[in-house]
DNA sequence: GCGGCCTTGATAACAGTGTTATATCACCGT
DNA sequence: ACGGTGATATAACACTGTTATCAAGGCCGC
């Protein structure tokens, strides 16, 4: 028989919900790794959590709650991909690098690619508020951009160069995912790209 | 009472499934485009085309080969679209005018443009055969570029540059239609990077 | 011309979905 | 201790794609 916990501050009942809310979210993108958007249903990963269908909607308050918390989730893992990228000496080179993580964590997990960058479950499209803090996730490209137009004694705008490189980057990855076109040297392609793309966008400092 | 319609080589029978097929199409495009892939369900085009849902289960064999049609149809517009682009003087101008005509046309028709690179049915995954078909829609943009380059004698993979340019073309769009990443002057930008990559990829003829 | 086959097409039923109403129950504050 | 309030589980509702059932009709061989 184990003892009781000892009372903290936060109720037991709020502690439990809390556990709850994140074996929830847990269980529901081990759900959408594994088996896609199709497979996420809400009757499913209750049962899979330990809990009744009501329980998601008091927790997530439907479906399209659960949905946004995957969203974050999804965006908080790339974030943490490109913020472990190992520096590089050249900042130049770094840039390219970050492009690569950017590209591989969306192709090893394409579901959730899917639901952070398309709309692959009907009844949800993420708000203003989630999708500003899915951009700052990419703030990262742009301190590396910066680090790099220093370096190199270049000025432009960094913001345009790394919303260009994003898009480049998504677009490339976007189009091997759902089989339009793939590359083989996707890498060596995306390296020139990006240093055509430094190179255009910028000019020699005065 | 009019007249019995003269025999032709095809039966009554096959040249009203015809008819019936277009028209399930086009009601179903036209859903699609008001309302989204959200609003796709078998009965509600059933009944806006004037028939059962085992009428849309004998024309397509069920959903799946329904959305196929979309997904031809929408490609089938985005290729007479390129194709319409009226010729510029410049080669590589054209190629500009091509990507601005791509970009307008996903975002004019943003549920289209989600069905044909996303995957916003659950039930529905493009096979090969649809894909490579949708691919050729994308050889009027290869064969710009290589009068592009033939113009500025440069040479190089045209392949390549056009895998490149359609693939920033579609990340820039795509983010904008996910209200991930916009931008004011989004052809500008094109056009810069249209310039970029055709130089960053060619080399001058020897 | 005509009868048998057989595909078509409409209706209804089935399994699944998200959501909501209902009823029970545990917990918290007074 | 107890009333009230919120959470939970069960069941029902409206909807989805799909399939079975079955009547009707056209087509082909005679």
């Amino acid at each position: 028989m184990p003892p009781p916990a000892a009372p903290t501050a936060r109720s037991n009942r709020a502690r439990e919900n809390e556990s709850l809310r994140e074996r929830i979210v847990e269980v529901a993108a081990r759900l959408l790794v594994e088996a896609g958007p199709h497979a996420l249903s809400v009757r499913r990963v209750a049962q899979d959590a330990g809990t009744s269908t009501q329980g998601i909607y008091t927790e997530f308050g439907g479906k399209a709650g659960l949905v946004e918390a995957l969203y974050r989730e999804g965006w908080r893992r790339l974030r943490t991909a490109l913020e472990r990228v190992p520096a590089a000496d050249d900042a130049v080179e770094q840039v390219v690098r970050l492009g690569e993580a950017y590209r591989r964590c969306a192709r090893e997990n394409p579901h959730f690619y899917a639901l952070m960058v398309g709309e692959p479950i009907p009844g949800f499209a993420p708000s203003e508020a989630v999708r500003r803090n899915a951009r700052a996730s990419m703030r990262i490209l742009l301190e590396a951009v910066r680090a790099a137009m220093d370096e190199r004694g270049r000025h432009g705008d960094p913001e345009r160069i790394a919303h260009l490189l994003w898009a480049s980057g998504h677009g490339l990855v976007d189009l091997g995912l759902h089989g339009l076109a793939r590359a083989e040297d996707e890498d060596d392609r995306a390296r020139t790209l990006t240093h055509a793309i430094l190179e255009a966008f910028t000019e020699v400092d005065p």
